[in-house]
DNA sequence: TTGCTCCTCACGTCACGTGAGGTGGC
DNA sequence: TTGCTCCTCACGTCACGTGAGGTGGC
């Protein structure tokens, strides 16, 4: 006659803990007690429980679940709130599912968006120029991605990157000068065929101010003086700048 | 030079906190401080904020994320584990959508499963003979939800049902016996249309008895003594018992 | 002085999990 | 006495949220 908390959890397949969690937040009422104190469920607990866990498993919140049967919450307005939430949550765990499905295929770092890591990994960028793309590629929204992967995946790495990647911060004028020259080659022929903005209507209007402040400090912290003052004079020859 | 706590935050597209958070489980370095104790963010960090806010979107916990990062765990292993929970998350909440949906569209208590409260609800069971059904549903694991919801929905209520369920415990012989008989016509008609068991080799082997064993005790809980008497007179005239 | 940002504790959230320490019936 | 189940605290988990109380530069 009546069964033991133990005993209740596993009809309903659940845990002793759960149960009593249960009756902590008074979502459950507690049953009689027999004369040692145990406590001795009849089948309106074992209704309740099926119930709760029911609802639970369907993505309601316990204080949803508790307004539901207290009459002051809504039923269909609880379930409306946990339908949309699940919509939400279902969305969210395809797109990261396609991603990750994405990334197991290919071998590539984690450290920039997967079509972005590809182009950046064949490419054989060096770290600097991958984690100003991450930058670069995080502000511009997604939007400009397509963008960037194609541009990426039409460079070549040569020996004047390679040179440009191992520059020392004191190079002197003459070595700028001639790497300057000969990297424009490349850079030229990436200007021209990738050309930016891409569309100028699609630039977006108040955070470009921002965005451009922000590459700019990324830009002052991964290359050094020798390397930015290639870089512009390799920009001002392609003109970009 | 160098981002705020709150920069760094809102470049990443998070809060404060997160990043803080970060800090104190180890995932995200400190950077130097100001002389006035601010901390001063250079590139690096805002790249590594970005990489974890985007493992962690795709469902990779912190510690699988630290993980991959520090060469201890295996970047596969940790995305084939996200990938399997991702799999097995989408189908619970889909499965959970699709009974969220169907429980929105007809206005029907959540006591019982879908179909069987739709069922329970049009037929006007007692609340005492849905709680039954609640168990019954429940410990018949799903495989034997259509018959229950069949039978129901194949039961019609009548005057005999509706004293059946006012009976009260000490109604005397002759009353129970005139009962019982007037309940025989409809309870031996679905006996017939819906026998029972459905098929014998579908029914659960080891758990039988004990499930027998809690519907027992749920019936003994849930009718009066005269009741059960009747309800035993009408089973044994229908061939049931 | 007022407002704003920054800092470091430190407790709260959600739905339980996991011992810690003690009792009761065989 | 040993093993088993039951009980009630009460702290831990995960990824942060949310003040509490104090400092620093304009």
């Amino acid at each position: 006659m009546g069964w033991s908390t133990r005993e209740l959890a596993q009809l309903a397949g659940t845990t002793l803990r759960t149960v009593r969690h249960y009756h902590e937040i008074g979502l459950l009422p507690e049953p009689q007690r027999l004369p040692n104190g145990y406590k001795s469920y009849r089948t309106e607990h074992l209704v309740r429980l099926l119930e709760i866990r029911r609802l639970s498993g369907l993505g309601l919140s316990l204080t949803a679940i508790a307004e539901i049967e207290g009459g002051s919450g809504d039923r269909d307005e609880a379930l409306l709130a946990a339908e949309a939430e699940l919509d939400a949550a279902i969305g969210r765990l395809q797109h990261a599912r396609s991603e990750i499905a994405k990334l197991r295929a290919v071998p590539v770092p984690t450290d920039l968006p997967f079509e972005i890591s590809i182009a950046a990994t064949s490419a054989q960028l060096s770290q600097t120029d991958r984690s100003l793309f991450a930058v670069m590629s995080h502000l511009a929204d997604g939007a400009m991605a397509p963008h960037w992967q194609e541009l990426i995946e039409d460079y070549r790495p040569d020996e004047a990157t390679a040179e440009f990647d191992a520059l020392p911060a004191d190079a002197d004028e003459r070595t700028r000068e001639l790497l300057a020259a000969r990297m424009v080659p490349q850079a030229g022929a990436l200007a021209e065929r990738h050309p930016w903005p891409p569309e100028h209507d699609q630039l977006p209007a108040g955070r470009g101010q921002q965005s451009a402040q922000t590459v700019i400090s990324a830009m002052l912290d991964l290359y050094n003086p020798a390397q930015l003052d290639v870089l512009v004079r390799v920009w001002r020859a392609v003109g970009l700048i």
